[in-house]
DNA sequence: TTGAAAGCGCTAACAT
DNA sequence: ATGTTAGCGCTTTCAA
């Protein structure tokens, strides 16, 4: 028979020590007022009789404030994406909050229902990871709570009118992509390609950009470009799309790497002899492809420090803005004989 | 100026109707009260000039039920999870509920405190991929609403009594190593090693187990051994622990498959030529490894789909417990010559 | 069909 | 230092 099925509350508690319900708060939330080593010792006596848990909800409510975070990404089978939303819910563990997830399955409506359902849950804060460039900010436009962009342009409108914190997190998509492929160009690669998403896409349009500045700079002519879905089977057909007189291709995520690397070798055509491959957006698993994949990677244990930092009000970085440094990790795919980091 | 930074409540629309809050609760909910249609098409529109948005933690508090339902996961980069938690996702959003995500890290300890942070914040539902097996039970002991477990063995010691249903998902870790193994077996391969996780861990020790039936159903003597991490690392280091005689290799999660396909690599060695893999616990994501990797896979969308109706109290199956097919899908890593799903 | 009002479990201002 | 109590925004019983 279990306490006829009801959880403790804060008044068996305040019962059991023979207290008031308010010292029972002071001692739960240390504050906002003092209390007697004594009377506070019974209170945390008669809460590990009962087994008593403070209702978060009750909590948030009374409180206008949760203690739950909330992580907004595209595609939560990226590895780089699961790597980071493993970090962020590390550090949310560390410090007593809750992550929320949300995957929006690359689609823009989802992602915004997904933003609805956080806000009506009154997360203490969001970190957002945009299906598309620009971030459509109506939809946070009267979120009360620090927002983290992840992908937010500088070019990008202004943000609208809003009513929280607006923080973004700029990560360069033009100079990854300029790095990869300056990295490539520096094998003497003189044919190019790019393997990269939609183009109605801003990042991709970014991305796009960098390489052919990076190849410009090399002075070199841009290779083919292959529009495809930021997926494995993206990239896996794109290898079949691929002209012959190719001997390098930048891919700009891990997924489109992943099946480029599996598709040209199901072709026949070995990596980095015949072709050359390097990705953006990937993260250590790189490391287990085959072959072993150079990527431009974010630091993304680092940078979800700072940000659950930046949500717990503790700032960290001066303005609104905290910058990543991408990192260029040379592996095997590129024509590298010994791999290792390289901070360009 | 955002009307004074509040988000408006249901008195606000009440007021603007010029109706009581409780038929607004009405229209919101659909009930339990009927409505007029008059009344609420005033509710309606008063609702839609406000921009009133219910409060979900409002509403949890006062029915006592949450629209939150928590995935906890021992690993969120573990491909096969991270396709599960997106096909969850995915089912939670169609039915207007939202996934609250916990990944433990492979750690026990943060898996309890995961557990509790959950049973804090009222969810509605939980579904429990657990690090060890048999799961912890003691830590949703008195957890009211449904459970499913997702690894708890048939052979566990009963439940804790426990306030809520505990709906067992079979999930038969013994037939999947039997099968991934027996095709191995069919290949012609006689010496047959194993690579799988801790042997504290139960599951791990039915794997062994089905490797090792279906190696003397085969009337082959076990092959080697090699007890590693469930991780890509784990995988990698196994290769170069591999005795050369073994020609064939079962692996017991598809990170340690992904690892040991890189290593082999590294070390020269071909697969499926020189040495053939297959393993279990992979997804669809193993046919884009290099070379595409053999595997007894679940089916995971199906299986979100059932889980979810079950927590959304719409049984569909019987008793406590959802039964799961797994599927053996040939690719190229064991030998095959022409791919495709083998329903064995 | 509608409205008034008593909670849900907690926070925190105010009183003691 | 401790107690009392008015909300937080909503659901739902009960009365009208």
């Amino acid at each position: 028979m279990t306490r006829q099925g009801r959880r403790p509350t804060r008044d068996d508690v305040a019962r059991k020590a023979g207290t008031s319900t308010a010292v029972v708060s002071y001692v739960i939330n240390n504050g906002p007022r003092p209390v007697s080593k004594a009377t506070r010792e019974k209170v945390l006596r008669a809460i590990r009789e009962t087994g008593y848990r403070p209702n978060t909800v009750a909590q948030s409510l009374a409180s206008g404030d949760s203690d739950m975070f909330a992580l907004l990404v595209p595609d939560m089978t990226n590895p780089f994406l699961a790597q980071f939303a493993r970090a962020l819910g590390h550090e949310c563990l560390l410090n007593g909050k809750t992550l929320l997830l949300g995957d929006a399955e690359d689609n823009a409506q989802h992602e915004v229902e997904l933003l609805e359902a956080f806000q009506r849950q009154q997360v203490a804060g969001l970190v957002w990871y945009g299906v598309d460039q620009p971030l459509p900010l109506k939809a946070i436009q009267h979120f009360p709570r620090t927002a983290i962009l992840l992908n937010q342009p500088e070019t990008a409108d202004p943000a609208p009118t809003q009513d929280g914190p607006r923080i973004r997190v700029t990560i360069d998509e033009y100079q990854q992509a300029y790095m990869a492929t300056e990295h490539l160009a520096g094998h003497h690669r003189h044919n190019i390609a790019i393997v990269t998403g939609p183009t109605t896409r801003l990042n991709s349009r970014e991305r796009l950009r960098g390489w052919k500045d990076a190849l410009s700079k090399a002075d070199l002519e841009p290779g083919q470009e292959i529009v495809t879905p930021y997926s494995r089977e993206g990239g896996f057909k794109a290898a079949s799309l691929l002209d012959d007189d190719m001997d390098a291709v930048f891919t700009t995520n891990a997924l489109q790497a992943i099946g480029l690397l599996a598709g040209l070798t199901e072709l026949g055509r070995t990596v980095p002899d015949d072709i050359a491959v390097a990705t953006m957006n990937a993260t250590d698993e790189a490391r287990y492809l085959v072959p072993s994949l150079t990527s431009v990677q974010l630091p993304s244990t680092m940078l979800a420090m700072k940000i659950i930092q930046e949500l717990l009000g503790q700032k960290t970085s001066a303005g609104n803005t905290i910058p990543v440094t991408p990192l260029l990790v040379r592996r095997h795919s590129c024509g590298c004989e010994q791999p290792g980091p390289v901070n360009h």
